[in-house]
DNA sequence: CACAATTAAATTGTGCACAATGGAATTTTG
DNA sequence: CAAAATTCCATTGTGCACAATTTAATTGTG
């Protein structure tokens, strides 16, 4: 097993979806100052107007975050009312987050982010799927396929 | 213009690079771990590896951050003996890092973890290759086109 | 040359992101 | 059923990541 080449960093893929990732979040950073949202808090609310009244097991589950992320996070909502927390009747172990009416009326304010993401990617509608696709492979393999599709 | 409806989270593009980011990071933690580094510390090993005696200004071009992240990023390294900072003797306002003789032979330690992430990516020399390239045109267009290739 | 504008780092403050730990509730097992 | 193991959440500590500001140095302009 000969000594490999170092690569330089533009060569790496790791460097290509890191500094990817930091793109994007610049690149919302002026449409979801509109809603007052960070980038994360947005994650959130993606998943919770899919799926309202979630643990924050089930949201760390959909994001790959854990409750050092999300417990602070989810509280910084709960202060301004856009979130409610309750422990769970069944399983107090549990708290589960759910979207107040103002959590819920945010939807609308943030209805013409995901177009004009996708124009700022300058990808067409199949490319940006076929490279997420990619991403999401890349991942679950990257994780050992720990969690289904 | 009608409203587009709201797509779920694993259909967002922009999730499927944040999420595989942090699995990157954290598939890269335990080989990084024998090298006390953190994942955006050894991307600044691997460009002064590659050049080394940049300024902070260089080095956040190259790596797409700012002062605020690398000024106390190098400073840590500095309090390990990996880099040295001393200020541009032409222009003052520049400080210049250098790697110690122990920060270049960090690299032989490093050697292996390039080829090991490429396995781990399940992915052929060459699909790692069209990934990265898609990642980074997709950047810089995020960016606004702002830097070179 | 004086002075305004620009540039480079550093600093401060906020918000992730995660490892490690701790406590409470639940489940498993003998 | 009691003890052990597990699960869920929160907390603490470290290290990014970036906006906004500050300071010092350099450059540009009259």
């Amino acid at each position: 097993m000969a000594d490999q080449p170092m690569p330089t960093i533009d060569q790496m893929l790791c460097f290509a979806v890191y500094s990817a990732g930091h793109a994007f979040t610049r690149y919302y950073k002026p449409r979801l100052d509109a809603l007052d949202l960070t980038y994360p808090q947005y994650l959130v609310f993606l998943v919770l107007w899919e799926r309202d009244d979630l643990t924050v097991k089930a949201l760390g589950d959909k994001l790959f975050l854990d409750s050092g992320t999300i417990t602070p996070l989810i509280k910084r909502l709960e202060a301004r009312g856009l979130v409610e927390r309750r422990r769970d009747e069944d399983d107090e172990r549990q708290v589960r987050i759910r979207l107040t009416g103002e959590g819920r009326a945010l939807k609308a304010k943030a209805q013409s982010i995901p177009l004009a993401v996708v124009q700022g990617s300058g990808l067409t509608l199949e490319g940006v799927d076929a490279l997420r696709r990619e991403l999401m492979a890349l991942r679950d393999r990257l994780d050992g396929m720990e969690r289904g599709s």
